[in-house]
DNA sequence: CGCAATTTCCCCCTAAAGGGGGATTGTGTA
DNA sequence: TACACAATCCCCCTTTAGGGGGAAATTGCG
C-alpha cells in the first residue's frame, strides 16, 4: 500500500481549516495531522518530535506569527517539510516575496477547493505549485526574472531614464521633506514638485513615496 | 605684510553675492576672487589653475549643481579649499548632512552679515565654524553624537521599544502597502493601523512614512 | 490579584499625496 | 526648421496621511 502524505494546516479561521480538512480527506492518498490557529502553534507543533507532517499549509495572515514569519523561521533552520502558502491575495508581488523566502506552493483561497489536493501532491513530488490567476507572470518569476511588459525596460535602466530634476526631487523626498519644503528649497512652485514626483512614480513603476525611497536605497541614489 | 585670505562666493542670487562681497571687503585681511551663479561654475572656476581661493562660500540651493553636490564633488577629490555652506535653513538635519560631507563652516543667511567674516577667518585657521541658532546641538554633532533630549534614548534602542504589532505594520508599510491594504491583511480596522502608524512615527521620531522606511532599512528590519 | 503595557477602535480635523488632464517655455538635435 | 524632451506651472478631483484626543478590552508579569 502506498504511503500517505501527512499534512498540517494553519489558519486563524477555524472554519477555513475545517473546510480544507474536509476537502483533503476526500483523497485517500492524503491525511491531515492536526491544525494550528497561529504561527507560533505551527512552529511548536513542528518542533515536537512526536508530530509528523510532509506538507505544511500556512495562511499568510495569522495572529502571533504570520505565514511569512513562520516560513522565514523554517527556512533559516532548513526544515524539511514542504510549505504551501494560502493567501487571499492574488498579487504578483506577494507571490514573489513568498518565492524568495522559499515556499513550495502558493494557493489563493478562492481556488483552494479545486487546487489544494493537486497542490499538495505536486509539492510532495518536489515540484513548485501555484494556483492563482497570475500564471503568465509565474514562469518568469520562477526563472528568476521579472516579467517585462511591452515597452518595459529592465529595472536598472529605469534609473538612467530619470532626469536631473527628478533625481534631485527623489533625493529630497528620501530625506523626509514634503512637497512644500522641496519646492521651497529648489525655488520651485509646489505644482512643479508635484509634477516631478508624479513622473517619478510613473517611471519607476511604484505606488507611492515608500516605493520611491526603496528604489533610491537599492540603487544607492541616497 | 600679512597675506590675504582669498574667497570665492557662489549663490544663484546675484544680489546676495554683491551683499556678501561688500561685507567681506570691509575687512582688510580678506579679498574676494570672483563669484559663481551655479554649482557647475564653481567647479570650473576651482579647476582652472589660474584661479586661487582659500575659502569657498557655497549656497545650498543653486541651479545645475547645488551646494551639496559641489561639496560632494570636492570632497571626493580632496580639494584643499575650505568650504562654508550658506543656507536659508536653520535645521539640525541639514547641518548634520553638511558636516558628514565634510564642510568646514555653516552660516545661515539671516546671520551672514554679522558672521561671515568671523567664519571665513575661523575656517581658514582650520577651525569649524557655525552660525545659526542651533548651538546647543552643535557641540554634540561635532562630537559625532546625536543630542539626546530629556528622556530620549540612543537610536539603536528605539527599535527595541517597538511592539510586535508595530513591527508588523512597519514591514507592510515598507512594502508599499497603504493603510487600507494593511488593515485588510492583518484583519484589523483601518483606525487600528492608523494608531500603530501614529505610534511608530512618534517612537522613531520621524516625520512621515519615508522616515519609517529609512529607519527600517538602516536597521535591516526589511 | 492588580498594574502596566499592548492592542484594538473611535471621534475630530487639516495637510499631503496622488491621479487625470493640459499648457508653456527653452534647449538641443535630427 | 521641426520635433522631442525637459522643466516649469496650472486646473480639476479623490484618497491617504498625519495630528489631536480618548476609550475599551486583552495580555503579561511581578
Amino acid at each position: 500500500m502506498k504511503e500517505k502524505i501527512y499534512v498540517h494546516v494553519a489558519d486563524d479561521h477555524k472554519i477555513l481549516i475545517e473546510g480544507i480538512i474536509a476537502v483533503i480527506n476526500t483523497d485517500e492518498d492524503i491525511e491531515t495531522r492536526g491544525y494550528s490557529l497561529t504561527g507560533k502553534e505551527v512552529i511548536d507543533w513542528v518542533n515536537n518530535a512526536e508530530n509528523k507532517a510532509d506538507v505544511l499549509i500556512l495562511d499568510i495572515t495569522m495572529p502571533i506569527l504570520d505565514g511569512i514569519e513562520v516560513l522565514t523561521y523554517f527556512r533559516q533552520r532548513n526544515i524539511r517539510q514542504k510549505v504551501i502558502i494560502l493567501s487571499s491575495y492574488d498579487d504578483v508581488k506577494i507571490v514573489q516575496e513568498m518565492l524568495s523566502l522559499g515556499c513550495n506552493g502558493y494557493i489563493t483561497k478562492n481556488n483552494a477547493g479545486e487546487h489544494i489536493i493537486e497542490g499538495i501532491k505536486a509539492v510532495h513530488r518536489g515540484e513548485q505549485y501555484f494556483s492563482s490567476d497570475l500564471h503568465k507572470d509565474l514562469i518568469a518569476i520562477l526563472s528568476g526574472f521579472k516579467v517585462l511588459e511591452e515597452g518595459e525596460m529592465p529595472e536598472d535602466k529605469l534609473l538612467e531614464e530619470l532626469t536631473e530634476r527628478e533625481l534631485k526631487v527623489l533625493r529630497l523626498i528620501s530625506r523626509e521633506y514634503n512637497t512644500t519644503e522641496i519646492a521651497d528649497m529648489l525655488n520651485l512652485a509646489i505644482s512643479t514638485v508635484k509634477s516631478h514626483r508624479k513622473s517619478l512614480l510613473k517611471k519607476l513603476k511604484v505606488k507611492n513615496v515608500v516605493g520611491l525611497v526603496m528604489y533610491a536605497m537599492k540603487h544607492k541614489i541616497i
